[in-house]
DNA sequence: AATTTCCGTGAAATCGATTGCACAATCGAT
DNA sequence: ATCGATTGTGCAATCGATTTCACGGAAATT
């Protein structure tokens, strides 16, 4: 910057301002100074700036893991609305280790980043204290938290269940069964209530034994294939929490010879890529993770520029995306297995 | 700082050689500091560091997306290793577009970054102009340019293909058709050279004719396939060059009668997630991804350090992953159509 | 003509660390 | 007792920007 000014014949202090245009410059200055900036190809220095202005333009993505679709569209679609808006993406995998998770912060931390977007919160660790002590604006995004007071922007997770219902009754089933997340995550336990009542109301039924916990992971899925046939397999629908189950339970109902969907009809949440790789492909509801990144950056950028300061919680809808494995019930030839 | 300092009495001075013992400091005084930082939890400012220094323990990763598998595996990676190192990322995902590009590298040698690991830089870009200008560590992974003194990490391409030949000429495989990634990339030419020099010297064919120019994606996947069958179906192995074309060829010959691997055995490259999950599982070849990044974060590790200079290029061998698409020939039923 | 207002500019402080240099204290050797 | 070497510490400069404050001169007001 003291090359510019000397050359365009100022102080340091003009050239800022011609940079910043934070307060106005004689006309003829303004254009000398921009010359000169020109001339030597001058680009400020991001980290001299950020250590005056206290903001860096930086916004970090915390995730669990980047193996899952889910989690690796959160950093897409983050990076995406960040760049749009002149941001950088600082990214972090934590693998649920509350120990790296805290690491990382507070890394975030010392790089005064300009706000966090935290996807699957530990909620016993202790990075929420951390990150109160230094009021770094942060953004739930994907799972809420208990605390009210944090933002979030959120899946209305009711309403996907009661989405995948709704389909299915419309094309006539009425046995369910339904391969769950990890019930001690609320959002899971708020799907299968909107799945339940939605049935209920319906005049369909879900027998509590044709609930199967999984875990999101693709072999879990094929386990609650085997749990639910094993159990009994009067039921002609399943709906799985994500579609990594969902394609695993599809497997194996098409190895254990049900046919999908004359036999059994099935339904995931998420719409991932593999959704439509697979044959036949999957029925399933695509979740807003464009428009939830971008509101998610969007709460920080104004939290960091202390636009607002109330703490907002966004909830959107799933699309329902309708395929291949989901057909009127009765389609097929299998005779209903009673038990 | 200051506080600390004053706290433990001692200048500011001491108090940083504690912190980085970079210089020794009375064992008395030193414990003093110790104790202070400890009773006002301070931690160093990174970025006041990073300016004095020129030296800011971030890395940056640029990938044309994050929808492939293979480039979120890299971020993947290279977090994991960059973590290990005390490093954090700052991904940027460019679609190719030289624009993007540009404007991300500027901004990351405006923050001074410590080294960039670039994936599928566009050849005549302006970009490694502008990398060469400021001299920071860049290492291209996955594809090599044609400047050779750029540090690159990559596959062995032309192994690669020597590979999937090999184990299709093992499985008694003489007639071969393939799939493959854009011809003007030259890993896509070394791949296929590979797997032609080892038909030919195994003593089985690979027709010109048979040899379709996909794009990587799952589309021009079930493409090929349509023209390879088009053309004359009297091959009983395919190679695609990677998995998303794989699924999609095999989707498509699976739909259009042929069963596999009874008639047809294919192969991909890449090992994705997708390739285990599908009935039946692909068989393929995982590139050394894991590897790879590591590799390449180590190189500008040191390349920052300052402690080696030369611009070295690394290749690395694929591995076969032999699963359900694979099977010796003429274990189907169908009869080779001539023509 | 004197006073006030306004505009453009520069000098210097600031952000929060690291480090070269100078100096004081300690020690051992002559 | 004197000297040189060694060790530990503090002062002040530095990294590269932004911003407060003060000041000079032009314009506007009385």
């Amino acid at each position: 910057m003291k090359d510019v000014a000397r050359l365009a014949n100022v102080s340091v202090s003009t050239v800022s301002r011609v940079i910043n245009s934070s307060i106005p410059v004689d006309e003829a200055t303004r254009l000398r100074v921009e010359k000169a900036i020109q001339q030597v190809n001058f680009k400020p220095n991001l980290i001299a700036r950020s250590l005056r202005m206290k903001s860096t333009n930086l916004i970090g993505v915390v995730v669990p893991e980047l193996q899952h679709e889910t989690f690796t569209s959160f950093i897409k679609f983050a990076e995406e609305s960040a760049e749009a808006r002149g941001y950088n993406l600082v990214i972090g995998s934590t693998n649920t280790n509350p120990e790296t998770e805290e690491r990382f912060i507070e890394n975030l931390i010392r790089r005064n980043i300009d706000g966090i977007i935290f996807s699957r919160v530990s909620d016993h660790s202790r990075v929420l204290k951390l990150i109160d002590r230094t009021k770094i604006p942060i953004v739930i995004i994907d799972r809420s938290l208990a605390r009210e007071d944090i933002p979030a922007v959120v899946l209305d997770n009711y309403g996907a269940g009661a989405m995948a219902a709704g389909h299915l009754l419309s094309l006539g089933h009425l046995s369910f069964a339904c391969i769950t997340g990890p019930l001690d995550i609320s959002i899971n336990r708020e799907r299968l209530a909107g799945f339940r009542d939605t049935i209920m109301t319906g005049g369909g039924r879900l027998d509590e034994r044709y609930i199967f916990e999984g875990n999101f992971k693709y072999d879990s899925g094929g386990r609650g294939a085997d749990f639910l046939l094993d159990t009994g397999a009067d039921f002609t629908a399943v709906w799985a929490q994500n579609d990594y189950m969902a394609i695993g339970a599809m497997n194996r109902l098409a190895a254990r010879g049900f046919s999908i969907p004359g036999d059994i009809s099935i339904m995931g949440l998420d719409n991932i890529e593999h959704s439509w790789m697979i044959m036949p492909a999957l029925t399933t509801m695509a979740q807003p993770f464009r428009q939830m990144c971008e509101s998610a950056v969007d709460l920080i950028v104004k939290a960091s520029r202390k636009e607002t300061t109330d703490a907002s919680r966004i909830v959107l809808g799933p699309e329902l995306v309708i395929r291949e494995t989901t057909a009127p019930a009765g389609a097929g030839s299998r005779k209903l297995v009673g038990h």
